[in-house]
DNA sequence: GTGAAAAGTTAGACACGGCTAACAATCTAC
DNA sequence: GTAGATTGTTAGCCGTGTCTAACTTTTCAC
């Protein structure tokens, strides 16, 4: 696993690059593990400022698809911390879970608007940023508040 | 599921604006079961271009994730056309996989060059690129490629 | 208050994408 | 040409995300 010290001289710079590549594609793993977590604590939050509450039902509504998907994420958030449920009960944010919830809304909205300036139709851009939000570093993030501010 | 002609009078915008947003995370969904299959097409292209032949072992190493995990998913591209392999033999990709790979490193180049207009670092550039190049919609590209050329 | 509709849950199936452990084939260096 | 290293495969596990079917609970209209 680890580099040889007094190994492989002609194929260091292969290597290495590989080695960036792989560390690449383990962070856009990990991201993606975090998609439907953040889709849903996001939506959750939404639903809870708009309506008063989050139901399952509104859930599997906005997300397409079906009310058991739903349950089965909702168990998994339960467990890990970032909502509370009781049985036949709509659903409360943790402070973990509104803490995550607003950092989604935050990166979501800055994508959003980024793309709008860029020049995107109102509906694709809501469409990409949903897909890209979940993907943007920090500092990309950073660059396009950047752009957006003086545009 | 169709809209009832004669019902829900006061709902409708939010049943509309529901459906979309049903309809986006449908689209996220579909972009995302892809994203394994374009990331080992593109980075299968990218071997036989450079070295020659494609390596389960170099596939491996390159995507972060071991010689198993690799062989599954070859056994998946085989079964849905993108390559053709042999037992212990190395990979080729079909026509169709070749077509796949070629839009997919036309996508990755362009986010990737207009990530780094924006003036980010090329390696967050490339971590990003490889995370977003999939959720972006052919819309969202032709501004990237705009943003770029005229930059 | 009861009964039908709506919402929620549970059970069970399937595909995918990871992993480890164990085994088989190939390659390479001598 | 054989032995050891490298590479590849198979088997089997787990978690996630999706579904359908069947059941239970809650809500609502009367």
């Amino acid at each position: 696993m680890h580099d040889d010290p007094q190994q492989a001289p002609p194929a260091t710079h292969d290597d290495r690059a590989a080695d960036l590549r792989a560390e690449a594609f383990q962070g856009v793993r990990a991201a993606r593990r975090n998609e439907v977590t953040e889709d849903y604590v996001e939506l959750i939050a939404e639903l809870i400022h708009a309506q008063g509450e989050a139901r399952p039902v509104d859930i599997a509504t906005r997300m397409g698809v079906t009310a058991p998907t739903v349950a089965k994420t909702l168990d998994r958030l339960a467990r890990d911390g970032l909502i509370t449920r009781a049985k036949y009960r709509s659903i409360f944010l943790t402070e973990q879970g509104r803490a995550l919830a607003s950092e989604c809304r935050h990166r979501h909205e800055i994508v959003l608007q980024f793309l709008l300036c860029l020049g995107l139709d109102p509906e694709t851009a809501e469409h990409d940023a949903e897909g890209i939000e979940h993907h943007v570093s920090e500092r990309t993030l950073a660059l396009f508040a950047a752009f957006v501010a003086r545009h």
